[in-house]
DNA sequence: GTCTATAAAGTGATAGAC
DNA sequence: GTCTATCACTTTATAGAC
């Protein structure tokens, strides 16, 4: 009878799995699922190639693995972002005046900006949203209700902000705002080749996401603030 | 001695050169170019698979013709609505008036605005965008000039225009700013499954088409409009 | 659990008949 | 210019030894 290290779980299997899953996250993400054959995934991994149809069942369960592994580092990340704002939304329920509402929504709403900002400008840890992006153009089933649940509660929560913030606009207005304030976080990583470029930066420090949290601060004030308010 | 068809060029040649490079755009733009087969662009295009290496020399020749044929087409859309904003912007070359400035040169903006997010949200004619956006990730040599061609143009001629309209800001702020105006409008075509499904939307129309360039009409005249103005 | 070896199917390219 | 046939190579998956 083998004993289960339950204590601590670095049996060689998981070891070489989690391996697989680390290999797998970014060769995908930098090449997509076609251009990366099992064997560069597991050399990269330092495992063998047959090892992959063993803890996997194969590519395509190793791609849903992967799948998993990002939505569950995506959740971990988002979500204390995501709960602020729940929290700021049902504390608020009463509150009518609109200049109590914009001082109590609008910081919990930027903490998410500034979150997520910095989020997609780091090269390191983008690795799952330029997944998802690519993944996103060909959704995949799995992939399809990740990004549905992800990115639907984020767009959600905006337009319901959104929604108490700019009464004087109907729903469907408040909806594709949220759609454009999630473009100008998004566009940092979908175009980020681009917007690199033009910006004449090479690479990525903190004082840079600053400035640019600071100004998507300001667009993201200037368009949930009704007019001659 | 054979007569060459200069007047209409649809000989026999031309035609079946033309059928691969329409299909082959088609299915890179939506499986990616690993992801599709000689083989299948042969059948999509009705031709024989040995006359992708006799019209484009291999697989990769016929891509790097895809490029180009995107390039021209993207140029013919776009070049108009550049060429209005960089006539207003010689035209107010001189204009000191806030208030001039800003009726002559939003205006032209927003006109770009409008068409390109006409262009992204069509499904249609966005199949290039599609290309852009997927290549954007893993940049191609090709595609790279490309990209920053066009899209480093675009970005050039907003930062100029918020440069004229918000004095009050510095030029990295300007150019950040252009980064997340082209944001909203890319993500109608970066994210179009997600913004679709938010919307509650399961197809395009040109009422459709017209809400949300009025936002997008909304957003970039809040953006660029100074405060306290 | 890990490895080697290999089967089965698919890939892009091309020689050569027409 | 177009086609058939085929070559050389790579792919994923897996059987079986350890």
């Amino acid at each position: 009878m083998t004993i289960p290290a339950t204590r601590a779980a670095v049996s060689r299997g998981d070891q070489t799995r989690e391996s697989l899953l680390v290999a797998a996250t970014t060769a995908f993400a930098r090449d997509g699922y076609h251009a990366v054959s099992t064997r560069q995934i597991a050399d990269l991994a330092q495992a063998n190639q047959a090892l992959i149809g063993y803890h996997f069942g194969g590519k395509e369960g190793l791609y849903v693995g992967v799948v998993e592994h990002v939505a569950a580092q995506i959740g971990a990340h988002t979500r204390p972002l995501l709960e602020r704002i729940e929290a700021a939304l049902d504390e608020t329920r009463e509150e009518t005046n609109p200049a109590g509402l914009r001082d109590r929504l609008l910081p919990a709403l930027l903490e998410l900006t500034d979150g997520m900002a910095a989020l997609l400008l780091r090269g390191d840890s983008a690795e799952w949203m330029q997944l998802i992006l690519r993944e996103q153009q060909t959704p995949t089933a799995a992939f399809d209700s990740l990004y549905s649940g992800f990115m639907g509660r984020v767009a959600a929560l905006i337009t319901e902000v959104a929604g108490r913030l700019r009464v004087d606009q109907e729903e469907t207005v408040n909806r594709v705002l949220a759609a454009t304030i999630i473009g100008q976080l998004v566009v940092f990583r979908s175009a980020h080749a681009g917007v690199m470029r033009h910006l004449g930066w090479a690479e990525i420090d903190d004082a840079r996401i600053a400035r640019v949290q600071q100004v998507l601060r300001g667009n993201v004030t200037a368009l949930l603030t009704p007019p001659q308010a």
